[in-house]
Order: C-alpha cells, then sequence, then structure tokens
DNA sequence: ATGTAGACTTACGTCGACA
DNA sequence: GTGTCGACGTAAGTCTACA
C-alpha cells in the first residue's frame, strides 16, 4: 500500500503524545515545530521529512530507537 | 544528536540498494526518484520525506518492517 | 485544545548538462 | 556510475485568525 509509513507513523505519534499526556499546543512549543502542521500531520494530510520527525521525537522524549520498532510492528500488521 | 534519524536513514538506505547490486541509476528508474536526488540522500545532503522514504523502500524490496528494525538498531549504537 | 483557511518563505524533488 | 551545478515547480513548514 503506498503511503503506509507515513499513515502510521502519523498514528503512532498522536498516541505517543498523549502517552505523555501532551497537548499539540505544547509539543508545538516544545519542538519548535508549528501548530497547525503538527495538527496535520496527526490527521496524515502533511507528509514530514526525517528531520522535522526527529525534533518531534526529541520533543516527546521518545528514544528514536523505540519509537522506530514501535513503528516497525504497526506496519507488519 | 541533531539529523541523527536522517543521517542513519542514509547509511541504511546505501548499504540496502548495494546489497541488492543496483545502481543508483537504476534504483531512480525503478522508484521513480530522481538519480540526482537520491545520490543526495545517501550523501546525507538531501532531507527526505516519508513519502520518498516509501517509494525508495518499495523499489529496494525491502519490507518496511525489516527495515525499520535494522534502522533502529543502527540508531541506537 | 483542535481544525481549517490563506498568505508566505524555504526546501524538497525534477531535469539537463558536465566532470 | 556517481557528484555537482543551476534552474525550476511544488509542497514542506510558519504564522495569523476564527470557529
Amino acid at each position: 500500500m503506498e503511503l503506509e509509513l507515513r499513515v502510521k507513523t502519523a498514528e503512532l505519534l498522536k498516541v505517543v503524545r498523549l502517552e505523555k499526556g501532551l497537548s499539540q499546543e505544547r509539543l508545538a512549543r516544545m519542538s519548535g515545530i508549528d501548530r497547525t502542521f503538527i495538527s496535520g500531520v496527526e490527521r496524515c494530510c502533511r507528509n514530514i521529512t526525517l528531520d522535522t520527525l526527529d525534533k518531534l521525537l526529541q520533543a516527546l522524549e521518545t528514544d528514536r530507537s523505540g519509537f522506530l520498532i514501535r513503528l516497525a510492528v504497526l506496519v507488519a500488521t
């Protein structure tokens, strides 16, 4: 399926954000990424770059390795 | 470290391409991504989006899940 | 707190050419 | 076969404002 990676990443980003108890607003301030863009990413209207994804992961205090493994599981199903 | 995700992804993309015995030229034709851009990505001068990464993985006939796990290992070290 | 809309700047990604 | 350069169109990412 096309777009699979983007869709699953969007899903997982939102899950992790909620796990951390953060609002889009707070994540935006912490990551330096615009809130409206984060909104678009989570609803999968926006195609994110690796650098921007990296910034979000850092702000979420999620280690990259763990995120990638969770993503691998999501993508496999 | 900043850019970690991008750097490690670039590394792994090149490794996988060589494992498959493909040239940048051939990968470009197969994926529909421009050769000069692939060159830039592998040398980490370019910041790729998830959709473009996905296209490259499909052309490389690498399952997304396996790639993400290898990437997780690379990023962890 | 989130979604959307528009206007804006920068970088992604394409293409042709040459070392 | 790869790196690089320059030019180009489109989409990434910012920002303000309103529901």
